[in-house]
RNA sequence: GCUCCGGUGGUGUAGCACGGUCAAGCAUUAGGGACUCUCAAUCCCCCGACUCGGGUCCAAAUCCCGACCGGAGCACCA
């Protein structure tokens, strides 16, 4: 070692330009750059995987999902497929007041449609008992107590790092509440079930948490059957222990309730599972938020969850885009802690990478002019639907001298009298006083090519994410296909029905 | 205010655990061009970043300290 750091101080004494005469003479091999290979981006590995992990995802089912759930399920299939393993499913319902019955069937599919490999479904309000369990356990051990405080008096004590009155009380008092409140014989706010932690702990919400609290509020699958709720940090803590979690990937925010669980971990000599926390991602002009949607959907302002001006799977599944999209863009972005901004521009661009090929075109005139061209000659033409991929095959038109023609007044209105335009594939056309005339059948290089709809019958409307929408004539070839098509100059658009669709980018 | 986390071009990221191969890679966007009967795709070119200030070191995007900026949480949501 004292050799290599002899010889580099050596080195390092030269200036650049001898150091690079001595290496262009010796050793010129050096100085060809390699080329680097093009770096994929990836997943960084986990710790302590010992060839099999078991994953989690962990919704809570106050409506569908949106794109910032798909983060997470992502980031956990990725890494279950990856090394093998399983992954659950869990649904977090232990909160009566804010579940939509409908996302416990929606959830599973708008994974499934995500191509995220769900092993076991897992509902926690189905698993009341075992919290009951867990509860007692620590109550037994003096780790957790019946508090009768008023919240506000509670909270204050806590900020002040006083015990309140209920923390030493005879274990059998808390017991017997414990009892008391699983029966019903509680109202709501009149106790609270908190686990003893640190009074000291320099985070006020860390030192004892509430793990239970009484709601009279009927839950939507089990009614009034129980009147005592665990809160998330307790039923999340026993869970992913339960349920043998080796690897916990969810957003940042939770990072502080981490904290929290430890110490249910501890208590019970439980091993710890391996924890990350990915950073917080803003979605500029994306309606994500459950309970806004929800107002506007009974408010008739959104057409339902599937709304294309909303944020959720549902939605983006609807305008077309591809699962794979999501998965990429995810795994793109990695799993580090810095907060980010949600790219439109890069996710329409990985989604275009994987349509542009295989997409149909078709042409689309909005706010269309119906022109009678004059001297337009008899002719039958073959369009191709895809400029490159053969395989998608073409469309076929009759052309004849009183056949009318139908284009853009965005692209007829500019134009004066005199100036030609290139039907594409088609002719060209002159604008005159009276209309349009016919202009030659060659292409004229440099000529401005417009799209234009023979025989115009199709209605056709755009709706478009922001809310607007776009009207006008399309081909009748759209009759014959399902799905994606890009209307040329215009952008992709997911058909909906024989008169509508929906934008996805251009 | 307190606790924790983080700051690489317009945007998303790679690199940072083990300082030298980084006068910083990739993608996207903007701009220019080639090609093209789409203002698409493809190809080429080009603009553009290590938040700032100290420190350690022969050498710092990478380690340390401080400042500044941003985010999350702050107690009966998940």
């Amino acid at each position: 070692m004292p050799e290599i750091s002899r010889i580099i101080s050596e080195v390092n004494s030269l200036s650049i330009g001898e150091q690079q005469d001595i290496a262009s003479q010796e050793f010129p091999e050096i100085l060809h750059k390699e080329e680097k290979a093009p770096q994929e981006h990836h997943l960084p590995d986990l710790r302590n995987h010992n060839g099999r992990v078991v994953m989690r995802m962990a919704p809570s089912p106050s409506g569908p999902l949106h794109i910032g759930h798909s983060r997470m399920a992502i980031l956990n299939d990725e890494y279950v497929k990856r090394y093998g393993g399983e992954l659950i499913l869990r649904i977090e319902d232990t909160n009566p007041a804010n579940i939509d019955p409908f996302a416990y069937e929606q959830i599973p599919r708008d994974l499934e449609w995500l191509g995220v490999r769900v092993d076991r479904l897992v509902i926690q309000s189905d698993r009341m008992d075992i919290y009951y369990n867990e509860a007692r356990k620590l109550i037994e051990m003096g780790k957790m107590y019946a508090c009768t405080c008023k919240t506000e008096d509670f909270k204050a004590k806590l900020l002040k790092s006083i015990a309140c009155p209920h923390r030493e009380q005879d274990i059998a008092i808390s017991k017997e509440a414990f009892e008391n409140a699983i029966s019903g014989m509680m109202k709501s706010k009149e106790a609270a079930f908190v686990v003893k932690t640190d009074l000291d702990h320099p985070n006020p919400s860390v030192r004892d948490w509430i793990a239970f609290r009484i709601i009279d509020t009927p839950h939507p699958r089990h009614g009034a059957k129980y009147h005592l709720y665990p809160l998330m940090n307790f039923s999340v803590a026993v869970d992913d222990h339960l349920l043998g979690l080796t690897h916990v990937i969810r957003g940042k925010d939770h990072i502080n309730n981490t904290e929290k669980q430890k110490y249910i971990f501890r208590y019970n000599g439980w091993a710890l599972p391996e924890y990350y926390h990915y950073g917080l991602v803003n979605f500029p002009d994306v309606i994500l938020k459950t309970s806004i949607i929800k107002k506007g959907i009974q408010a008739g302002q959104f057409s339902g969850w599937d709304d294309i001006r909303l944020g959720t799977i549902m939605a983006f599944r609807k305008r077309g885009y591809r699962k794979e999209t999501f998965r990429k863009y995810w795994i793109d972005s990695g799993m580090r802690e810095i907060d980010s901004e949600f790219s439109k521009e890069i996710f329409n661009s990985i989604n275009k990478s994987f349509i542009d090929a295989i997409t149909p075109r078709l042409f689309f005139v909005k706010n269309p002019v119906i022109l009678n061209i004059a001297k337009l000659p008899e002719s039958a033409i073959d369009i191709r639907n895809h400029p490159t991929n053969r395989d998608l095959g073409h469309r076929h038109y009759d052309i004849f001298p009183d056949t009318k023609i139908a284009v853009s007044s965005e692209d007829w209105a500019p134009l004066k009298d005199g100036d030609t335009v290139r039907l594409k594939d088609l002719c060209n056309i002159r604008k005159t006083p009276d209309g349009a005339e016919f202009a030659g059948k060659d292409m004229i290089k440099g000529l401005q090519i417009v799209q234009w709809v023979p025989d115009p019958e199709l209605r056709f409307r755009v709706y478009r994410p922001d809310g607007t929408s776009d009207s006008g004539f399309v081909e009748k070839y759209i009759l014959n296909g399902d799905g994606l098509f890009q209307f040329e100059r215009y952008g992709f658009v997911n058909k909906g029905s024989n008169d509508e669709g929906y934008f996805l980018h251009r």
